[in-house]
DNA sequence: ATTAAACTTAGGTAATTGCCTAATTATTCT
DNA sequence: AGAATAATTAGGCAATTACCTAAGTTTAAT
């Protein structure tokens, strides 16, 4: 059943189909960041990582607060959940091994409920 | 930062960041088909279609190959795995982070309970 | 009260994307 | 051979993307 309060799968690859936002998300794994810190490893102009940053939030996969003048960031991965089950689906019915599939997707649920 | 050994990754997730090519790649998952096949369940051009494949081939996510004038088309999905992967790899960490917060704050409150 | 820091907005460019129609090639059928 | 089928190429257009510089705005520090 979708759940249409999230962003569309389009949005979540399409924010990942980018080096950069990728590595902005693995940073975010290890935890929050201020913007500037985000930016500080990449040669690019603060407006330009800002977009990539919007592009991430539009998708759901980071989310940001305002403190002062500072903006925190922070990473959503449940987001990649719906993402890793249509790739892990259509993988299981290629292979052929839609018993392991199902059980996949309940480990997949179970380590959600947080 | 960026990594220049992934590039194929982009293309992966820029492939998966639209409905029809996704939808395409889920008809594949149940077996080959051919170009015109492929094509009519969309509202849409042919050679606007066939872009849409060039894209999916150039991912790696489809093979196809001609006989006579008519091009089969087969999905790949191995070129999925390493998408999989980097996807799990990002969830497991951020929820590695989690778990381990939780089980900090647990011993904080057991700590004050003395 | 200045100045510095941390974004943010505005606006511009070049390349890419996603669609189209029309014309073309290559193969198969009658 | 002529017509139909399957795919491809060529070219065009509007929207989006990914970058930029320059000029704000809002806090925080001195």
């Amino acid at each position: 059943m979708p759940n249409y309060q999230e962003p569309p799968l389009d949005n979540v690859f399409q924010a990942l189909a980018d080096p950069t936002r990728r590595a902005v998300l693995t940073r975010l794994t290890e935890g929050p960041a201020t913007v500037s810190d985000l930016a500080k490893p990449f040669d690019m102009a603060l407006p330009s990582f800002l977009q990539h940053l919007k592009v991430l939030e539009e998708s759901g996969l980071v989310t940001s607060k305002k403190e002062g003048r500072v903006r925190t960031c922070e990473a959503q991965l449940t987001r990649l959940t719906e993402a890793e089950e249509w790739i892990a689906h259509q993988r299981a019915v290629w292979e052929g091994r839609l018993d392991r599939l199902d059980a996949y997707l309940k480990t997949l649920q179970s380590t959600e409920k947080d």
